[in-house]
DNA sequence: AAAAGGGCGATTGTCGACAATCGCCTTTCT
DNA sequence: AGAAAGGCGATTGTCGACAATCGCCCTTTT
């Protein structure tokens, strides 16, 4: 008999779901970037308690994507110029080890799956749609993280891939001239990768980032200058009840 | 006049300190790795509520030193052969990021601090008690991570310090011939980061932690293997009060 | 004797209420 | 009018109780 994998069905309690759903709604941008947000607030919007609610506030804020005030309240982060150079210089290094992990233990079967996520990005590509190129392209960095075998490096890069994903929401679109350009970015890494060839495919998938995390950079400047003026004075608590008129 | 510091004194809730006592107790082996955990339990050692107790967990098991199997239990992780090649290979990648940033940034004031930190572990090592050479150890890294100033880079490293100083504990002591070479294998580092040799500096870095690696990874196979026949076979659940005789 | 099925207790999951704390707003004083 | 001090409401922190779930153990069956 074949030695099927039991899923092993577990059913998940409603603490990851609320997890899950606050998580996506952060990342996609339901919930602004710097926005302040209530237990109170969000567990009547779940239909949930609040004890529920505040695990998987807890959660979100060990991600690096709420931080908490005790005593005062939740706020979304807003990723400052300092946190851009944060988590490219960060995902140079850990895609930088995923390359050399996987180039250095690489087989026909990861091959294949390595060429089917950079098909996948070809095809986006020639398609012309930004936000499937963007996916096909969040799709080949994974690919290459999940085919290094490391459980920790994965769980890390997840961290990263969720705020630069807020990142790129808030500069909108992709430059459309670096589309065209992305193909020949990306090439040369799976060719490395494919070839054995270690230091090569690091220091490719290194450099790629750097200067991706520099255009980034610069775009994300030119657009916060804009906005600088714009709540200066941000208050920590809410406006209270005004005192009733005579 | 002056513009001082105000520390914002805020007062801790128990959560952070029943976090910070579970994570010592883990770290410090006074709970053993592999060892089942109640909520309950715990909440009468510490005359906590549960709620506090549970939320103090949750943060350990984001943290990576528990896991948690849903409507079942928590366990303290135990590490094995795989964890230790994940947690060297990504000390490595982390740490020679940290020494190509200090040696790209280096000033005077930094190097003060870096010659502070590689004094003590000199002075240590002449003095020769292991434990105390094991923090001058740990001192020198985690200096050069702060110097980095890098708040995500330096969030990971505490996560790995945390479970090496699992592992380490686990071999119980340092191999005695390798407090000898101690020196001979940082202070070149700390040159190449003082002299802003950035690529140097990272390469030493990367190689020390690869080095250090595979030197634990084999003295823990060893051990491993003579410890492999105990406890073959661990309950999820805690045994069944018997029934009562008649 | 070996295997299948259900009972049952141990543990986590969820909830609502009360206490502690913080900071805005009003008031008072100068 | 400006500055300082206190009240007070909004929010988080803590707690105990009840519900949901899982897996060991015993029973039953073959």
């Amino acid at each position: 008999m074949a030695n099927l994998k039991i899923p092993r069905v577990i059913k998940m309690p409603i603490e990851v779901q609320a997890t899950d759903a606050l998580r996506d709604a952060i990342v996609s941008g339901s919930i602004a970037a710097g926005e302040r947000v209530t237990e109170i607030q969000i567990s009547q919007q779940m239909n949930l308690s609040r004890a529920t609610v505040r695990t998987a506030l807890h959660q979100l804020a060990k991600e690096g994507l709420l931080t908490l005030v005790p005593y005062t309240g939740w706020t979304v982060i807003s990723l400052s110029a300092h946190d851009v150079w944060e988590l490219y210089t960060l995902r140079s290094a850990v895609e930088r080890l995923a390359g050399r992990l996987v180039a250095s233990t690489i087989t026909p079967a990861k091959i294949e799956r390595l060429d089917g996520a950079m098909d996948r990005l070809v095809r986006e590509c020639e398609r012309g749609d930004v936000d499937r190129i963007a996916e096909a392209d969040f799709g080949l960095h994974h690919t290459i993280i999940k085919l290094a075998d490391h459980g920790r490096l994965a769980a890390q890069y997840a961290l990263i891939e969720q705020q630069v994903r807020m990142l790129i929401r808030s500069s909108d679109a992709f430059d459309p001239e670096a589309q065209i350009l992305k193909l020949d970015q990306h090439r040369p890494i799976v060719d490395a990768i494919r070839a054995g060839d270690v230091e090569l495919a690091g220091q490719l998938s290194e450099q790629h980032n750097l200067v991706e995390g520099e255009k980034l950079s610069a775009r994300l400047k030119a657009l916060q200058e804009q906005a600088l003026l714009e709540e200066p004075t941000a208050t920590l608590r809410p406006a209270r009840k005004r005192a009733a008129l005579g």
